[in-house]
DNA sequence: GGTTAGAATTGGTCTGACCACTTGACCAAA
DNA sequence: TTTGGTCAAGTGGTCAGACCAATTCTAACC
């Protein structure tokens, strides 16, 4: 087949096309703010409310975040999570058992090859970890970092691609509930704990260490849920 | 922090939300029409702008169709892919590598616990793509489904949303480069004969037979993948 | 019965307007 | 100095109505 159906382009996609350029060549930097819609329509001669479904389309990518009479401004790339519904609506305890298994392996191969940034920039991870939960904050964002760092650590980023697709299933609506309900405080030492074997293991060049340290560490997270899950029901 | 950042969704999001839930409610089937958007407003309260802003998040998400002078339409599950640009932008043989240790384990999973009716699936989506590539259509759409199958015979609909999302990698630029110079119907008979092995593997009950036919499936088309590859640079 | 031209339907886009929220400057009271 | 209030400008949010373009339907025509 070697004619391509050619779709004429919805004007919305054009322009969405258009700024998505130029926020991956670097004209609009990561935490930077896009010109008004107003001016955005009148440069690329346009209407505003096909400039607003285009930054619409871009939100609702994870690229843009728009905030009410503020402005538009690009998402910074580590928080890049799509604000739609996750596609496979996968419960809690199916996306730690793929998690088990997939980080597992992550963790074997960060040990097996990560070079010295990749180790750093995991440590550096958990560092941010542990001081957010010493602050009784809100420990979840360092937790992602954590576990995306070291799939990046893997040297695959389709690796890193599945990882970050699964920690933001959390966004689902089982999971919604089952959160609500967990204590982080309590929960955040431990896993800080664990997280701390799996470093070890990693920095320690010990993948068959690494691997059984990353399972583990979903193990007790499993464990954690069942409790919760029990104590609700 | 027991105070909680409250947000005032937008109205575009109140209404993408109404209408995702019913259509994963059965209100709208899969190849359905929808109302057209001047009765959606009507029907909603709103305003014909702040319809079609709710419906583009919902085109871009993968849940509609929309065709020009035509309607609206719900999008046919299995084809449901997202429109937006991968948010990895992995290359061809990472995602391989990724697939051949995920896909492996999926292959094994479904050998010790696939029921029946999933069995019937796979066997039903390898049947289909033997029949497209006789008939020397593309059968990609054919090779996904046949992938897609087995991960569900997993029984973890996460394993099933990661096997989609690294299939759908092949959106990416690179990717797209490598296909065009693939010859597909010499290839699909190579394909269909190692796809029957870990059918034959996974129908026989033997998880360490399907695992292994998974993966030289996987190490093959690495290699097919390689061959072009040199062919063209 | 098959074809075709026109009407009706439906999405695509534009214009202009008004509202609600955010921000920062300025000011008054503590 | 600090705190809180007020106000105006800037910005996104929403609306109403209009016209265009593609598709689909209908009915007249051969």
């Amino acid at each position: 087949m070697p004619l391509q159906a050619l779709e004429p382009r919805r004007l919305y996609r054009q322009i969405a096309d258009q700024i998505s350029v130029l926020i991956s060549d670097g004209e609009y930097t990561a935490g930077s703010r896009l010109p008004p819609e107003r001016d955005l329509a009148r440069q690329l001669g346009v209407s505003r409310p096909s400039v607003r479904e285009a930054l619409i389309a871009l939100e609702v990518e994870g690229l843009l975040d728009v905030r009410v009479g503020s402005g538009i401004y690009v998402t910074h790339p580590g928080k890049r999570r799509r604000k739609d519904a996750p596609l496979g609506d996968s419960g809690p305890f199916e996306v730690i058992h793929a998690r088990r298994l997939i980080e597992g392996e992550c963790a074997a191969l960060a040990a097996k090859g990560a070079n010295p940034a990749q180790l750093g920039a995991i440590r550096e991870a958990h560092a941010g970890m542990v001081k957010e939960s010493k602050r009784h904050h809100n420990p979840l964002d360092a937790d992602r970092l954590f576990h995306v760092r070291i799939a990046e650590a893997s040297g695959n980023s389709a690796l890193v691609l599945v990882v970050q697709t699964l920690w933001d299933q959390r966004m689902g609506p089982l999971y919604r509930s089952l959160e609500r309900k967990l204590e982080y405080p309590k929960m955040a030492a431990e896993t800080v704990r664990e997280h701390q074997a799996i470093v070890s293991a990693i920095v320690r060049r010990d993948p068959r260490a690494a691997r059984s340290a990353m399972r583990r560490h979903m193990d007790q997270t499993h464990k954690r849920y069942i409790k919760e899950w029990n104590v609700g029901n």
